[in-house]
DNA sequence: TGTACATCAGTGAACGCGCGTTCACTGATGTAC
DNA sequence: TGTACATCAGTGAACGCGCGTTCACTGATGTAC
């Protein structure tokens, strides 16, 4: 692995080139390892091969690291959600079931990432853009809910926030409780994946949406 | 608040009379205030009021005594959805929404345990009580979904246990993301409690329940 | 009822450890002229 | 193109702290006779 932006052609020196961006690299690596709570700002120095003072050139402190892990994690969440929702298409309940099966990945292969945005406690209201990162990622979930709620006629329609609300709480606790990569994780007799499919589409039947309903 | 067994008489001096008691009191209220990463051996022996050394009398590490803590929330939250549960009287479906509403109670009301129970990372195999525990909580749940599918037609009933598994997973996901009682929760437009009964409602109607069908 | 003794559940001092944080410093880089 | 200088991003030593854990110990309790 290499820490530098020019590809990794060794260290430069007294100046490490890119800190920041290495802190990160180590804070995610620790993370994945020992869970939120084992992770010391010490360590991702030591782990970026600086001395333990250098990290406070780049963040005020341990939780201002974590609290931008979390806002990346977040980035790359819209992202990994957007591309699989793919704007409904080629039909909004496909894509639909598309975008469960983004979010348990994403839990699971990036459980890092998912680790500090929803398990280390990090208060999203101390930083605006770690706020505004969460919110986009929901409303992608919330603009699959409202298209796909759009089928239903006028006066059966939910409000398409509580379709997410409950997609988006169903995700997670499948997640966090069977999707998670440590100790902690429960035993299932079918995949986390399996189960949060069948668990949306019982759902959406029961709003009166079924998958092979006309476009 | 007393340590003692005999309704705190006050201190018995050199032996302490429910040691073991008094550290998880010490636990729960380390735990409800800092979290369960915030809880140390050494601090809930102070507020036991007692050596550093004592805790090893009665627990052979941190760990096992956080693991002690789940145990007792699990048994104490069977106990909770038996209650709420009641048998399926007056009628299953009652019955089974106040299982949910319980859960959340659960969750807010009994915090600390919740936290030692799903999110402190205590692995469930460590100790066979405690899988034993989790367990028999988690059958409380499965026994409501059985009642309530047995209304179904024998073609259509689904797997009690998936049911079971899906309710669980929109409960815990719910209580996690918006039920918590930390910094970390998120705000919502609606009670956490209002938010699970559409979602189960809307859920039971999908599998084909009606709760104002026939008992 | 009294005594001897085993066992239990505490003490308190000590240890090594890693953490977070600070400080004055210095090597590297970039820029003005 | 060269030089002086400001700024940036590191160093490394030091600090106080609280933690987990151990150790030989001792006071309190229960039991056998």
């Amino acid at each position: 692995m290499s820490w530098s932006r020019d590809g990794g052609k060794g260290p430069r020196g007294y100046h490490h080139g890119n800190l920041r961006e290495a802190l990160v690299r180590a804070a995610l690596a620790l993370i994945a390892e020992k869970g939120p709570a084992g992770f010391t700002f010490a360590e991702a120095a030591r782990s970026a091969g600086v001395s333990p003072a250098a990290p406070y050139r780049h963040f005020r402190d341990r939780d201002e690291l974590l609290a931008d892990v979390a806002r990346r994690g977040f980035v790359l969440f819209e992202e990994a959600l957007k591309a699989a929702w793919n704007d409904g298409k080629p039909e909004p309940f496909v894509a639909f079931e598309r975008v469960g099966k983004a979010y348990l990945a994403f839990a699971r292969e990036q459980h890092a990432y998912y680790s500090a945005m929803f398990e280390a406690g990090v208060p999203l209201d101390a930083d605006p853009e770690l706020q505004q990162a969460g919110d986009r990622a929901f409303a992608v979930l919330r603009q699959g809910a409202e298209t796909l709620i759009a089928r239903l006629p006028a006066g059966q329609r939910p409000p398409a926030l509580m379709v997410a609300l409950h997609v988006w709480s169903l995700s997670h606790g499948i997640a966090s409780l069977f999707g998670r990569g440590d100790a902690a994780r429960r035993k299932l007799p079918m995949s986390a994946e399996e189960l949060l499919e069948a668990g949306v589409l019982v759902y959406l039947q029961g709003l009166g949406l079924r998958g092979d309903a006309t476009k």
